[in-house]
RNA sequence: CGGGGCGUGGCGCAGUCCGGUAGCGCACCUGCUUUGGGAGCAGGGGGUCCCCGGUUCGAAUCCGGGCGCCCCGACCA
């Protein structure tokens, strides 16, 4: 392949890393329209095994899929006013349609909460109709200024699911539900694992009364807002007219809650765990988990090209997703470098020396300190052992990724000066106090940077409660974590 | 929207300052030899040099205008 260059290192240029991962392990490619892209095979296998993997979490927790159009009239959006001003400026408006110029423009949906809560309202007359617990996959689309494969493109994909539910407490304990899936899904698949919370006003969603959220550390120290849940209160409910009879009889409206993961968790996963040799996909995502190179020699190859399928045939049953590589226009050696750029968790070479001795070459994505890139295996063995070995390869995976975002963590900050050493110092997320004064999230943001990315949820927060805003002023009402974020 | 960079075979680029009729590497096609960490040799195919206009005997190159994309910042999942 034309693709024989050595990637950008991390420590030289994190984004120009980033991009050329993106582009060079085939995930992605710039598309004609601007700020929007293709997602290639490799990269949608990726979405794919995420979409699956959450799908079953949702349905196991009651919720069900529907779809819904994807163009809103106009004046549904502008109806929440907060709604309408935290999106205004990204909407993209059909005007004109069969030839005409639309009575009302329609918007590309940027979200779904107005259409989907003005059709609940049509379907919800009793309490008994609650909770209602739909989500959907979709795309959607955001006019931004600024555009980053799979971080940030025009239009992206995700889920969005949309709950409907008889008192506030319920939908409060729906929002929590959601981010724990969302949390356990990000350490468990992604081997990303987040710090949870909740928002700060400034940063919550547009119409929301709370947002929580799964913010993680990427490899340059800065935050990735990775999922985010929403407690909606009654604020959609009345806008949309979204009303119920109590048992008692009263008429009451619902409560709502909106939460989504998109591609961006893509983007998330190359910079947890991508090297400078490319991408590394964890096991329980991988699209192919284990390639196999057959080396091929002389014109005994028939012998050799039984027993390649047979090792394939007999991971398949085992469970495991595999390939073979079986091109002829390639060298072994170019194969190896290519599937290591694309992230393969492991390589099985076999040759005419293993034909002879009944052994394999297992290569892993990632060599463990101190140990021999490639382990010889009876062939017995090494099927057998992979179904584990993929396992604790996620495992590691994930431990290495937590241990990365504790050692880039600093706690007992105590002013502004210190959180700016602790900055410079390139810590990731720092821990500090804060007298809920927006105004001290400004100076900070506007001085370093670096935005509150959440009021962590109790078990991450310090052993130590601080007891002073970082600001000097006041008291500490909550904890916060602050980190430079994209 | 500000700052920077770039538009030349599929990809990456040289050529532009100093005008002379397009080149390199990779990829691709054919053949032979190869294949355990990016194969070698030989032959071959492929380009409106982003667009429009101007200067000139002659423009990838000079002049004027336009368009597009990428990167960095302000805005955001």
């Amino acid at each position: 392949m034309a693709d024989d260059k050595k990637l950008t290192r991390r420590d030289e240029d994190f984004a120009a890393w980033y991009n050329e991962v993106v582009l060079r392990s085939e995930l992605a490619d710039y598309s004609p329209v601007k700020g929007s892209m293709v997602i290639r095979p490799w990269g949608y296998g990726i979405w794919e095994n995420m979409q699956r993997a959450l799908d079953d979490m949702f349905k196991e927790t009651g919720h069900e899929n529907a779809y819904f159009p994807l163009l809103i009239p106009m004046s549904f959006i502008e109806r929440e006013k907060e709604h309408i001003e935290g999106f205004a400026p990204e909407l993209a408006v059909v005007t004109q349609a069969g030839g005409k110029v639309l009575e009302e423009p329609y918007v590309i949906r940027p979200t779904s909460e107005t259409i989907i809560y003005s059709m609940y309202a049509k379907w919800v007359q009793s309490y008994r109709d609650l909770p209602v617990l739909m989500n959907q996959w979709a795309n959607v689309v955001r006019w931004e200024m600024r555009t980053r494969l799979f971080l940030r493109t025009s239009e992206f994909l995700w889920q969005e699911g949309h709950t409907a539910h008889a008192t506030a407490e319920e939908a409060e304990e729906e929002t929590l539900l959601i981010l724990g899936i969302y949390r356990k899904f990000m350490e468990d698949w992604i081997g990303m694992p987040p710090i949870t919370g909740l928002k700060s006003e400034s940063e919550k969603f547009a119409g929301a009364v709370r947002s929580y959220c799964c913010e993680a550390l990427m490899q340059d120290n800065k935050a990735l807002q990775a999922g985010t849940s929403h407690f909606l209160g009654q604020n959609f409910a009345k806008q949309f007219d979204l009303k119920f009879q109590t048992e008692a009889g009263e008429e009451e409206y619902a409560w709502n809650t909106s939460w989504g993961v998109s591609t961006r968790l893509v983007g998330g996963m190359v910079m947890t765990h991508g090297d400078d040799d490319g991408l590394v996909v964890p096991p329980r995502l991988a699209p192919v988990q284990v390639v196999i190179v057959p080396i091929l020699r002389g014109d005994e190859t028939g012998p050799l090209r039984d027993k390649v399928d047979e090792v394939a045939a007999r991971l398949k049953a085992a469970g495991v997703r595999v390939k073979i590589d079986a091109r002829e226009n390639l060298s072994p050696g170019a194969k190896y470098y290519e599937w290591e750029r694309k992230g393969v968790p492991f390589r099985l070479e076999i040759g005419p020396r293993d034909l002879e001795s009944g052994q394999v070459a297992l290569a892993r994505r990632l060599t463990p300190e101190g140990e021999k890139r490639k382990l010889f295996l009876p062939e017995g063995q090494a099927i057998a052992e992979l179904p584990a070995r993929l396992e604790s390869f996620q495992t590691e995976l994930k431990l290495a990724a937590l241990a990365r975002r504790e050692a880039n963590t600093v706690r007992g900050v105590k002013s502004v000066d210190a959180l700016q050493e602790a900055f410079d110092g390139g810590a990731g997320f720092v821990y500090t106090g804060w007298n809920g004064d927006a105004a001290v999230e400004e100076t900070i943001k506007e001085r370093m940077k670096a935005t509150i990315r959440a009021l962590p949820g109790e078990e991450f927060r310090s052993g130590e409660t601080p007891d002073t805003c970082v600001s000097g002023n006041g008291s500490s009402v909550a904890e916060v974590a602050w980190a430079r974020a994209y």
